[in-house]
DNA sequence: AGCATTGTTTGACAAAAGTCAAAAAAGAAA
DNA sequence: TTTCTTTTTTGACTTTTGTCAAACAATGCT
């Protein structure tokens, strides 16, 4: 099912609704390896992601390129605190292929709450589906072992494991590449 | 300062706001080791913790008593799944000391933020900390050795390290009893 | 195609963390 | 206080994971 049958269907989008919101989303094609927003910068934008696949990642002192998510086709990319109180981001988000998204700013966004009010919920859901996602990756990282978690990436997110470097992966599980290949190779 | 004061500072509240919202808070006392949410039911009730001590925590097959949050004096006692969605908790509550609490059901919230739109503003700032909260727990789940998240726990929550048993810091930490027990006998 | 760069695997080893069981210590209850 | 229960520590050991460096493989670029 596409975007604009899955509003109609949960949020009872009207016509009227589906124009007011496509206007202001605006479409986009970003090459592999764009950052779409860089740490220190306050994030002005969200983008729905049509095709292509995005990660965000910290890097400072203590931690060199950790991937903390990945956003897949279909994804909702978003730094949340930095888009939903407009301060500066801790994170990068970067492309690492090519994407098409369709890309909606701050001010219209808010715009939009008042136009149409059904995104109030939608963005109150977005929050909270990250939310639980973000509880299940804590829980994990809480109680596996890196094989287990492994594993459990391996069967939940098969295609993401096709697509991206596999330092990626084990920075995103919490594990040395190293290790990575050789639980790999026992399995 | 005291939670009146922080509402009408930060959110503008009146006299008039103040006494809505009191009225929808029953005080209540809560002894040690009483559940104030189960595993499986929907959760009803939101708290304001006054003073003591609550503990959220899985139990399962796969993770026998794993506590995922502590919530002290001052914090708001949610469990927001169940709570925001109304849909049957995968965590309980637990009081780990006799806990005085002021309680505001689903119903009762709802009517809240219509009759002072501020507490719609406080329940996303609610979500938000607790997201943000979550977020650096995570990240330090991720990227930090046992020692290392022992000694930031230390650092950061040292009265919740005086108040509770061990092995419930250790479960919250991802680190097994044992080696809690030996990491604190190293530094 | 050829070279440079980046990513992955491997070996040899070290360090970190877990397991199991028993002893010691601390708390709760009669 | 004494007993019972729970929690914490410790020892002996195993397993898991990390580190460093080199070799290997894959990929991108000119």
């Amino acid at each position: 099912m596409d975007f604009r049958n899955r509003l109609t269907e949960h949020y009872g989008f009207t016509e009227k609704d589906w124009n007011e919101t496509v206007r202001r989303f605006v479409p986009e094609i970003l090459p592999a390896r764009t950052l779409f927003l860089e740490k220190g910068q306050v994030s002005t934008r969200l983008a729905y992601l049509r095709s292509g696949l995005m990660r965000s990642f910290i890097y400072d002192d203590n931690a060199s390129d950790i991937t903390t998510q990945f956003f897949k086709e279909g994804s909702v990319v978003i730094s949340m605190k930095s888009f939903n109180d407009q301060v500066p981001s801790w994170e990068y988000i970067i492309t690492m292929e090519d994407c098409e998204v369709d890309v909606i700013t701050y001010e219209r966004m808010n715009e939009l709450m008042e136009v149409v009010p059904a995104w109030q919920q939608i963005a109150k859901d977005v929050d909270e589906f990250k939310y639980n996602a973000l509880m299940n990756r804590t829980i994990q990282l809480q109680t596996l072992t890196a094989s287990e978690r492994y594993q459990l990436f391996m069967k939940k997110q098969p295609d993401i494991l096709q697509r991206v470097a596999l330092k990626h992966i084990a920075s995103y599980l919490g594990i040395d590449i190293a290790t990575l290949s050789r639980i790999r190779k026992s399995i």
